[in-house]
DNA sequence: GTGTTATTTCGACTGCCATCGAAATAACAC
DNA sequence: GTGTTATTTCGATGGCAGTCGAAATAACAC
């Protein structure tokens, strides 16, 4: 059940939080940020943080490496390509979309 | 901020059955579908689905438009080109994914 | 006007989410 | 072993989301 899976991942991203979390990730690279770099970033609670990162890797969105006593975490960009693409699919499935879109003026 | 809408566009569309609703409407095409038909479709009482309807058209994922006693839902494609443009962009605003967007800002 | 259909709003309930501080765990240095 | 740093888990709190049925509204036919 593929919606089921997008909503979730979908959700993971819907808070405003964790999509700021997980923009820094991505901006980050493949060299990722450890859990208190993010922390200091993001201004939260530390368990606040532990919360929404798990969230975040629960969706499949986020990894984490140990690196002695500093845990390393990734964006996964796979997980967002396939995000992506089931949004983008979704769609464009029936109707014409025109990707060029600048004002919506409806 | 950008990332505080998209984070909205985000969690109304990270429900299972919004996501559906959604994903219904966008197959619809321009066409659109009518409130009652789709709470048929979906199967879940009238009230719940106004209820989530009105998430989306809040967020401008959904229009709504009065046809006699009949509301026509229609889903709105710009917004989410935008969306997927955003998370496309974050995506790939620094590592290596396979470029599918013309403009990367750096 | 009355009546019918389509949809929303109201009121209420249950449960999960976001947040925090404090305590517990993990990994290491010594 | 003790101690230090980094992170998670625990426990609690306030608030919002999802759901429903019943009543109210909207638009029309008559």
């Amino acid at each position: 059940m593929k919606l089921e899976q997008a909503a979730k991942q979908l959700e993971a991203l819907g808070n405003p939080t964790r999509l700021n979390l997980y923009r820094t990730l991505v901006r980050a690279g493949a060299a990722g940020r450890p859990v208190g770099y993010l922390q200091e970033s993001i201004g939260i609670a530390a368990s606040t943080l532990s919360h929404h990162l798990h969230r975040l890797i629960l969706t499949g969105l986020v990894t984490q490496e140990r690196q002695a006593t500093t845990l390393i975490c990734r964006a996964n960009y796979p997980i967002m390509q396939d995000l992506i693409g089931f949004l983008a699919d979704e769609c464009c499935a029936d109707a014409a979309c025109t990707p060029a879109t600048g004002e919506v003026a409806a």
